[in-house]
RNA sequence: GCGCCUGUAGCUCAGUAGGAUAGAGCAACUGCCUUCUAAGCAGUGGGUCAGGGGUUCGAAUCCCUUCAGGCGCGCCA
């Protein structure tokens, strides 16, 4: 609907010889107002120095294309409003159904590579609900870049290396020992919770007693190997569970082990951004915006947990992607600079890599702040939420929200809402349809070549805005795919159902008269296509009963 | 102190590459199940878009400023 008014607007132009960027097309507000609507007119009033409103009669003068529209007004200021032509419409919905996803879905990406890392929770405890929020967003993200015409591939980051799982080892051994009816001390910075007893008793099922005399310094690769990878497969299983897949998962542990650390860190000294100073090792950050420089080497001789991160983003660019996008909690907002003058120091401009940020979830419940330090210990899981409201509901409150605003997850409310949610509103109309499909066919109504049905038929004025309401979907997943903002889709889908439910209420579609049935069913087929198309970018499930 | 994010209906949030009279869900109240699924439908009430300036044909949207909340500002990760 979009395309074919913007072709059609370029060619006026093109016969008026006016140069125009871009013609900006918008969604009508109100029905008064047509279909589709530009206020190219009163842009171009300063630039041609005439009145908006002659501006817009003389392009509709110049419109030769005229048959597709029902009519084409000037109003207000000098907006052009354009109603389409019904016989467009029905013409546009057969076409719908014929080609699916290709009618639905534009090409922006034109294959170009884009990877994007999200989640990377360490592998030291559980996932919880910030994470869920990062692997909800990553993964609708992707499906729907991928929808736009992106390959994509989708990475998770392991922290295998370094103090945090070190100090998860510490812990289970801690743990072991105690288990084991020995007199030990928990480490006071150590892992809490209870899955590291459950990592303990792991160890304890597999190897007895075989490291009951042993100080940790000589049971420590065993004892940090055994713990993360567990730690690491109950985070995969819950992903799994959550509906998020990656495609590749890099592991911090082997950018050492292949020095590739050691290697990036060189190359920047090659190219003059590490020095030396006070005994630590450091790089020149601020020559490429950032408040400070940044130490990679500690005065100890440990790298810093920058260090890792340098090699990794030197290979990911070094893996040609055409995009790179991070998704990180907002609280690591402040590292963004840094990351970006290392994108820079390896002679590639900043926004090769974008960084999304997820912002913090506050966990309620009825009302009060629920504690997330996973230190102590006392947080709750991604897999309790999903447990207590379900992973539709739980995905849906996250894809209901712009990644960045802030949001208050109350598990109360969430629970009190998930019998009533909205996700279950979209999902129900897809249902429906399917109700009504079976329905027909126990009628023994069969639509042979839906292509000669006559969806002229179709004249209420519910019918027309539900048509109106699906071809502009090309438009809204375009502008979503663009933005980088799976909502988008969230809350189109919440319209169309809200469009769906009162005309099923109003008006029936398997009736005596066939003709009409045969319409009305195309109508719903073609609704159910971009439910369904919805749903799965999403990443939500589309029931066929509910 | 500096930086980033946020402030829209009672609550949770859309609307922000400037566009016409600011929306949805929930909550509240009133009705609707012999007819394709009541996880549904119909109706009612609800606003100083945090405040103040500015930019222009036009600002919730852009700029400045004040206030409020969150998060960051380590040779921690």
């Amino acid at each position: 609907m979009k395309k074919k008014l913007n072709s059609v607007l370029q060619d006026t132009f093109n016969a008026l010889a006016i140069t125009f960027p871009e013609i900006i097309l918008e969604l009508a507000k109100e029905e008064s107002f047509g279909d589709l609507a530009t206020p190219v007119a009163m842009s171009l009033s300063k630039i041609l120095k005439k009145p908006p409103r002659k501006i817009a009669e003389d392009i509709i003068n110049s419109i030769s294309e005229k048959n597709i529209f029902e009519k084409i007004e000037i109003a207000g200021p000098g907006f052009i409003n354009f109603t389409f032509s019904k016989a467009y419409l029905y013409s546009e919905i057969k076409a719908l159904i014929k080609m699916g996803s290709s009618f639905l879905r534009e090409d922006i990406g034109k294959n170009r590579r884009v990877q994007i890392e999200f989640v990377s929770a360490n592998p030291t405890g559980p996932l919880h609900l910030g994470h869920g929020r990062g692997a909800a967003f990553g993964s609708a993200l992707s499906n729907l870049l991928e929808a736009g015409g992106y390959d994509v591939e989708c990475e998770y980051y392991i922290n295998d290396a370094g103090r945090q799982v070190k100090l998860l080892g510490i812990s289970v051994f801690a743990r072991y020992n105690q288990l084991s009816g020995r007199d030990y001390s928990f480490p006071e910075e150590g892992y809490k919770g209870g899955y590291v007893d459950d990592i303990a008793r792991a160890i304890i099922k597999n190897a007895g007693n075989k490291y009951s005399d042993c100080r940790f310094e000589d049971a420590e690769a065993f004892f940090i190997d055994f713990s993360y990878k567990m730690m690491l497969e109950n985070i995969k299983k819950d992903l799994r569970d959550f509906g998020v897949a990656f495609n590749t998962w890099q592991s911090e542990r082997e950018l050492y082990q292949k020095s590739e650390v050691e290697h990036s860190i060189d190359e920047l000294r090659r190219k003059g951004y590490i020095y030396e100073q006070d005994g630590a090792i450091w790089f020149k950050a601020t020559e490429f915006g950032d408040d400070k420089d940044r130490v990679v080497i500690k005065k100890d001789g440990e790298y810093t947990y920058f260090a890792p991160d340098i090699a990794y983003h030197r290979k990911k660019i070094e893996k040609k992607f055409d995009e790179l996008i991070d998704i990180w909690g907002a609280d690591h907002h402040g590292y963004i600079p840094r990351i970006q003058a290392v994108i820079q120091a390896f002679g590639y401009p900043k926004e090769s890599l974008r960084v999304l940020l997820v912002q913090m979830v506050s966990l309620l419940r009825g009302g009060k702040p629920v504690s997330m330090s996973k230190r102590a210990g006392e947080f709750v899981t991604l897999r309790e939420v999903v447990d207590e409201v379900g992973a539709d509901t739980t995905k849906f409150i996250f894809l209901t929200r712009r990644s960045d605003s802030h949001l208050e997850f109350d598990l109360e409310v969430a629970k009190a809402q998930s019998a009533e949610n909205p996700v279950f509103y979209v999902q129900y109309a897809n249902a429906r349809i399917n109700s009504i499909f079976s329905h027909a066919r126990e009628q023994g109504i069969h639509i042979d070549k839906f292509e000669e049905t006559d969806l002229g038929l179709l004249t209420t004025p519910e019918e027309l805005r539900m048509i109106k309401k699906l071809l502009t979907y090309p438009m809204i997943f375009e502008g979503a795919v663009i933005a980088h903002e799976p909502h988008r889709i969230t809350f189109y889908l919440q319209e169309l159902a809200g469009m769906f439910h009162p005309y099923y209420h109003k008006h029936k579609v398997v009736t005596d008269d066939i003709n009409l049935t045969k319409a009305r069913l195309v109508l719903c087929e073609a609704v159910q296509i971009v439910l369904k198309d919805g749903l799965e970018i999403l990443g939500l499930s589309a029931p066929a009963k509910m």
